[in-house]
This record gives C-alpha cells, structure tokens and sequence, in this order.
RNA sequence: GGCGGCGUAGCUCAGUUGGUCAGAGCAUGCGGUUCAUACCCGCAGUGUCGGUGGUUCGAAUCCACCCGCCGCUACCA
C-alpha cells in the first residue's frame, strides 16, 4: 500500500491535479492556495525522477456563465476565453508548471464527455425521467426541498412563490453503485483523506444514495447531449470527466493508460462529495479504475470570515506578488497552514514568515557564508580538510532531513516538509556559532579548519539549493550561483541532493543582493503615515541650508528590472534594490536609455519621496539625471565606484 | 434535530495504545557573539491542558454531563 502512494506502481508515473476552475469570476488567494500546493508536488516528483502529468483547467459552462456573459453583453466563449487569460497570467506568475491546461470548452473535452455520456447510457446506468421540483421562473432553476422550506417557499430574489415543476431529465443511477463504492472506501483508506472527509462521505453514503439528475434544458451553455440536443449535459459529467478526457481517455488510449488512475485529486474540502461520490461512481459505470487518493485540503481563510466579493475582503494573489515576491508567497503558503487543516490568511502572518524564515534563517546564512569565504578565501570555494566530529553532523543531518522531506510529501504534508528542511538550515546556524569559522580564518594553523567549516556550509547551501527546487522558484538559482555554480539548480535530480561533497572547492563564490530583504514594517508605517502628513516640497530656493539638504534621502539603488511603460513614449519603468527593499519607479528617461542598458547599473534615487502615480503605476522615489536645458542631452547619475545599494549619498 | 470534530503557554499549534506529556515555533525578557540581512547562538519563563463529576495507584490522554466553536446533513460550481 506505502508503495501505491508514492506514485503509480511500476510505471513510475506520476499523475496530479487540481480542480478546474469555474470561470464565473477571478480566482482568488485560496484557488492559489490549491494550485500552488499542486505544484509544489508536481515538482518534486520530477526532481524525483517521475514521469509527471500535472493537469489544471476551466469549468467554463452553466448558467452562471451564461449569465455573467449576457449581463457583460458578451458571447459567453468571449468571456471565458477572457477569464482564461487572466487565470494563465496568475499562474504564469506565481510558477505555475502544469503540463496540461484543460478548459471544459475544448471541443476535445465535449466530444468525449458526450461519448461517455452515451456510454453509460448504453449501459442502462443513465435514464430518462421526469425531474420534479420547487421552480422560479424568475431565476430559471430549481430549488432543493431543504431550500424550499428554508425559503418559506418564496424565491428571496425575485420574492416570488416558488412552483411546482416537472421537467424531463436524465438520471444517474448512483445507487446502484453505493455499495461498492462503500467497500472501495473501507478497503482503500488512503482514497479519501484527510480522515475527517472520509467519515463524512461514509456517513452520506449509508443515508442512501438518490439517483443525480444529470441533464439541464433550462440554459444551453453547455455540452448538448448527442442524442437529444435540447438537453445539456450538466456539470457533473461535464467537469468531472476533465480528469480523464485530458490525458487522452478514448483519443489517445496509450497515454491514458499511462496515466491513469490518478495518484492524486487535490481539491477544497468544499467539493469532496463529488469528487469522492459521483466521480467514482461515474468511473465505474466506466469499468475505469479509482484515482488513488482524493485530498480535500481546508479553506485559507480571511480572520473577517470567508472570502467573498460581496465583502470587499477578497485577497488578489497578484498584488501580493508585486509586493513580497513570488517566492515569499509561495511560502507562506506552503508553509503556514498544515495541508487539510484550515487556516488563516493575514498579511503580518506572511511578513513575518518571510522575514523570519527566509530572511534571517536562510538569506543571512548564505550571507554570512559567502562574506566569509570571501574575507577568509578570497572567494573561492575551500578545499575541505578531515572532518571532525562536529563536522559530521550536517551531513548527517542532511541525510535525515531529506528523507523527512521523502516521507512528508508522500503524505501531502508540504508544511511538514519545509519544516524539516529548515531544521538544516537552523542547524547551520548554530555550527557557525559553535565553530566561530571567522576566528580559525584568522591564525594560520587553524585556517584549515575555517576551510572545513565553510566548505561544509556552503555545501548545506547547495543541498537546500537542489531541495528547495519544488517550493521556491527565484531562492534557488540564487543560492546556486552565489555558490559559483554555473549548472541550472531546476535541471538538478534528487540524488544531487543527497549526494554529499558534489560542491567543486575553488569555484569562484559571487556574493549578490541579500536573497531575502527583509520587510521592515515599520519603516513602511511610518511612510504610510507621511503620506498624510508630508507636506509638499519647497519650490528651490536660491541658498539651503545644509538642514534642508538633509531633508533628502538620496540613496545608491541597483537596478534589477527595466521596461517601457505601454502607450509613453518616454517612460521606463524600473525596479531597483535599495537596501534591502525593492522599489518601483517610474522615469522619464526612455527617450535616452534602452532598458536593456539599465539593468544592473547602480543609480542614484531620492529615497523619500512622496509616491506618485505616473500612468496609473506607483513611482515610489525618482531617479537623479542631469540634463540640457532643452532636454537633448541626458546622462542618469551613479556612484563613480561600486558602493552597496543602499548607500545614502550625500 | 442527526452524525462527526475541536476547545493545551500572549499568538499558531504538537501531544502515539493513560504513568518525565505539560511541549514546539513565533512574540517577550536576559545573556553571548560580531562572519552576517539590527542577524545568529544560548537561557528563562508564564499554562487550573474549556467546565463539572467519574473510572484508575495514576488522565490533557478513558467515560458521563455541561458550555463554546466548527464541519457534513445532495443536484451551486
């Protein structure tokens, strides 16, 4: 059974997904939550060396749809095509490798759900019958009983008395499977997790299963039944089977055999009934095999209560991007709520995450790493010399680690797996407090002994490089080529982890930007408040004093990104390092420097500017340049020597 | 109403079959260090383990009841 986890027996493959998304609006923090969790997985079962299919995608049919499109005063394929976009720039984004993205609107999808459909139909496992119900015509739907006594009967949104209605409809025969189903579950309790899932589908199903009305003719953005086209195919034959037409089920029989059973169906708690009761079902009118495990993870939730639109209290991942970076995102993600619990999302939660763990733990490691072999070794890698006893530890700490991390992402406890990787990241720590390599490197006969220590360091380094790889996207090439390694760290096998020693001495360290700034809330307050209260600047008197010179903070700002602004002529936008904080900002200079020739220049900034929006992007701060009076002439002001960003120029 | 779960240090949570289980991380205080991103290392806490009864030589850990919170109780993806 341990062995049916880790990946799909013998053929070493490795098949993953999220749900496909409903297009009915922008996805939002906890749809990220999901997929970045899919990912992370994903990838570590190719540096495992899994042949990997990991599938996202659309739900882009039903009312809904057809609703928001017509309000729009679109067709609805324009405005899904539109929605698509926009959920492929999120992922796009945030690092997203899926190998396949699948949208319900593919008319390869349509015409294998409407074989499917006939399929089971043949079968008998389907039938026709008439649907009986609580009907607003106003809303063109069908309330449950539940609802309909909830309601008192009345439609809240039209205040309209609800009818009774009978409409022809098929029908899937879910009874008929429920014991076996039962059984499935029972024999296999891997298949439905976390537990407290399992024992909510098992209660459903001994209530009894009634047949699912599986046809709508009350909307037509939908897939049409072959046979009887007034009918559309409704959402769970529809969506569902995304996960089978995707990987060729009955177009490309060689790869879906390939790939299925799945090993994994990750989803929000929220649709665990029909991700563990109908899909299972509908595979065995298919004479299919079961995916192997279906995870309903829990909500990221807002401290204000859920995530809704209505509220105003949506959380957009793409802001939180620009502001923190990809990498600080996906991890407090992956590392803050322990996958299938619930959890909060709160933004202090995810600075300090950021700050204490990437920035102090793993960032100033590699810093304090790479200063001192560039101090104590001239920058080069050290030859290490015998190992001593303490000098053992972190491999074999290493070693341990790594298989903690094997063990945590087995059982889909990606928190669990960080955790334990940054047990060797604190342990690192304390071996440069415990050996004081700083000090060896200072006499001359227990130099060897500093070389020892740091080739072991930034040996750690590189372990966390490789292992890292499935979490974090920009840290670890960082980390690689600080280390002087010239080879790319994705490219880079699980064994290369393992494998101690694999660190060439004498490679050439290339001490960078610190990999984690650190986010200073305070300082960020504290401009918050200026904002307010700054009062606006003096238009240039003859004489200052040097009191008022004070008054600017010009810094030394390294720029890390330059492009032209679209539809300006003569702006750039750029993004620079100072200190340790990024900053964008916006300059009039594109009529004289090509971004291109920009990126990696030092410049000089005003630091304290109020912010300002320059065709609708924040300039925090303004870039010095001195130019002709008739503006001809332009060259941008930097440091005449290398000096750290950050430096106050004064 | 029925079924299931939760309530442990300021915060987020671990706590296997009852006996060093009263813990970890963060936050806080003190000390050390200076290679490093005001960082790192060490030490120190505080807790009626929701409440009340019970079983037991012994319960956070089992039972009963109570209080509070949450999930599921089908055709919305």
């Amino acid at each position: 059974m341990k062995e049916k986890l880790k990946g799909n027996g013998k053929k070493g493959t490795f098949y993953i997904t999220t749900p496909i998304y409903y297009t009915n609006d922008n996805l939002h923090i906890g749809h990220t939550y999901t997929t970045v969790a899919a990912d992370a997985i994903a990838r570590f079962r190719r540096l495992q060396g899994r042949d990997t299919f990991f599938l996202t995608g659309t739900d882009e049919h039903g009312q809904k749809v057809q609703r928001r499109a017509e309000a729009s005063g679109k067709d609805p394929k324009a405005y899904v095509d539109a929605i698509v976009e926009r959920i492929k720039a999120l992922w796009a984004k945030m690092g997203i490798s899926y190998d396949h993205f699948i949208r319900t609107t593919d008319p390869g999808h349509e015409w294998v759900v409407q074989q499917i459909f006939e399929k089971i139909q043949a079968k008998g496992d389907i039938y026709k019958a008439e649907y009986e119900g609580w009907y607003c015509t106003g809303c063109e739907a069908f309330f449950t009983e539940t609802q309909y006594k909830d309601l008192g009967g009345r439609c809240p949104d039209h205040d309209a008395p609800l009818e009774r209605l009978r409409e022809e409809s098929y029908f899937f025969r879910l009874g008929k499977y429920a014991d076996r189903l039962l059984k499935h579950i029972e024999t296999h309790p891997e298949f439905i997790q976390p537990v407290s899932r399992r024992n909510e589908i098992v209660s459903f199903i001994k209530q009894g299963l009634e047949d699912l009305c599986v046809s709508r003719t009350t909307f037509s953005w939908g897939i049409p039944i072959a046979s009887d086209p007034r009918h559309v195919i409704y959402v769970w034959f529809d969506a569902l089977s995304n996960y089978i037409t995707a990987i060729g089920y009955l177009t490309d029989e060689e790869k879906f055999r390939h790939y299925w059973p799945a090993d994994v169906h990750l989803i929000g708690k929220e649709i665990t009934r029909f991700h563990c009761i109908i899909w299972p079902i509908i595979l065995m009118a298919l004479d299919l095999p079961l995916p192997r495990r279906v995870f309903g993870h829990g909500w990221l939730q807002l401290e204000s209560g859920k995530m809704s639109k209505s509220r105003g209290n949506v959380i957009d991942p793409l802001v939180l991007i620009d502001k923190y970076g990809v990498d600080a995102v996906r991890y407090y993600l992956l590392r803050e709520i322990p996958f299938g619990a619930d959890g909060f999302y709160t933004e202090d939660a995810l600075i300090l995450r950021t700050n204490v763990d990437l920035a102090n733990d793993l960032g100033n490691l590699l810093s304090r790493t790479t200063a001192m072999i560039n101090q104590a070794f001239g920058g080069r890698i050290p030859e290490p010399g015998p190992a001593e006893a303490i000098d053992r530890e972190l491999p074999e700490l290493a070693k341990s680690v790594l298989g903690e991390v094997e063990t945590a992402i087995d059982n889909l406890e990606i928190s669990g797996a960080l955790t334990a990787l940054w047990k060797l990241i604190d342990r690192s720590n304390k071996y440069i407090d415990e050996t004081s390599p700083w000090a060896l490197a200072r006499d001359e006969k227990t130099r060897g002994r500093a070389g020892t220590v740091l080739y072991n360091l930034a040996e750690t380094l590189r372990i966390l490089g490789v292992a890292l790889t499935p979490f974090l996207l920009e840290a670890p090439r960082e980390i690689w080529k600080q280390l002087g390694l010239d080879a790319d760290v994705t490219k880079a096998a699980w064994d290369e982890a393992k494998a101690w020693g694999k660190l060439p001495p004498g490679a050439p360290v290339r001490r960078g930007l610190p990999l984690f700034p650190r986010i200073e809330t305070k300082d960020a307050t504290a401009n918050e408040a200026g904002k307010e209260t700054a009062p606006t600047a003096p238009t240039a008197p003859p004489l200052i004093s040097i009191d008022d010179f004070r008054k600017l903070d010009l810094r030394v700002a390294r720029v890390l990104a330059a492009e032209r602004v679209a539809g300006a002529d003569k702006l750039l936008r750029l993004e620079v390092q100072v200190g340790r904080e990024k900053r964008q900002i916006v300059a009039g200079i594109a009529k004289h420097y090509e971004p291109e020739a920009l990126i990696g220049q030092d410049i000089v900034v005003v630091a304290n500017l109020r912010p300002a929006k320059i065709r609708g992007l924040e300039s925090n701060g303004m870039l010095l340049a001195a130019s002709t009076e008739d503006g001809s002439q332009l060259g941008v002001v930097t440091p005449e020597r290398p000096v750290p960003p950050g430096s106050r120029v004064k």
